[in-house]
DNA sequence: CGTATTTCTTAACTTAAGTGAACGAGTTAT
DNA sequence: ATAACTCGTTCACTTAAGTTAAGAAATACG
């Protein structure tokens, strides 16, 4: 399980065997079962997320109503703002199956930062990436109407369709689940 | 001028004069016209700007309508997806004022990230900074209706609604200027 | 200066999303 | 086993955005 996280940070740094072996003494390794909540609204935290095997969602509740605003599966990190910002968290996040995750602290960032200056680097270039695929999925989110919204996502990742519960979805797609079940029925119908 | 990029800089880390020197010496200070083009579809680039004054847009064509997707005022930077992934660009970047922007090709980002480290610690932490407050708007453009996206626009930046035009803003709230125009009629009517 | 062009607004009509309610299927709890 | 709950779907109705068209206002330009 180790292995998939050195595969990922392979792809922007190469590690010594002392290098992992730091790692692997952080004990970051978390197996999180579905349904726990990681953070909520009003808390501080200093914890990033690796997700190694799972999967797991950010949402806000707004008068009362969740409002889901990203999926994260394999292979995928998440900071949340409120550790950069060192302020309390406005959403939630929980974890929507079995999962198994890393979970460390930006303290421990700070201090592999600064013993091996690799890391910064690959910080670096990992934000900037991020930032940049963000951003894309920003501007496509803002130029699609929601049924264009939904047919990109049945194409660019088909698997969340199948695992997240289709009002989590609905509200991913910026709309109802009601609205949601009509849309896919309409698209039905057009394909007929 | 320079000040306002020393500035800047100066809420991430401490530049010596030696500093300071390196980067003027750079020569990276641009005055642009309103109305130029500073990235087109298709082209490569690797140039990143920072606004010192005015305001640039980025837009896409779609079916032959532009879909503006975000503006970048004074203190802001922009580092385009096509900078990163190394691929031709999917958007268009225009100057819609006349503007001082500082334009940086990402290989002088190298060569000074690999002179001072201090200019990639600054380079990670706004890189950061800056997924995290997009990951915010994001948030937030999800979970409003455009109409509470254009009273938050109202409230946060003020100052675009008065020097963008509105069929740019329109695109920016991810509706047609028709519907923008209705939308603050609407807002109007209910005020009195 | 006047003409052309762009920008913004308004209106009538169409289309799609929001709302509230109801229903059945599947799950959980007691 | 049954009651309670969650989840997805459907329906009728409301509301808001898209579309097409027209005209007024501002701007650019020869």
């Amino acid at each position: 399980m180790q292995d998939i996280l050195f595969d990922f940070i392979s792809k922007y740094i190469s590690l010594t065997e002392d290098e992992k072996n730091a790692l692997v003494s952080l004990d970051i390794f978390r197996s999180v079962k579905k349904g726990t909540t990681l953070l909520k609204e009003g808390q501080k935290s200093k914890d990033s997320y690796f997700v190694l095997k799972g999967c797991i969602r950010t949402y806000y509740i707004i008068d009362g109503e969740e409002k889901t605003t990203a999926f994260y599966t394999e292979m995928e990190a998440l900071t949340p703002p409120c550790v950069i910002s060192k302020t309390p968290s406005e959403y939630y996040i929980s974890c929507i199956e079995d999962s198994i995750l890393t979970i460390s602290n930006s303290d421990m960032g700070v201090e592999i930062n600064s013993k091996f200056p690799k890391f910064e680097i690959m910080c670096r270039i990992l934000s900037e990436e991020l930032l940049a695929k963000q951003q894309i999925d920003f501007d496509e989110f803002k130029t699609s109407s929601p049924e264009q919204r939904y047919l990109n996502l049945l194409q660019s990742r088909p698997d969340l369709i199948q695992r997240v519960p289709q009002h989590q979805l609905a509200s991913y797609l910026g709309i109802k689940p009601q609205s949601l079940s009509r849309l896919r029925a309409r698209i039905l119908e057009k394909k007929s």
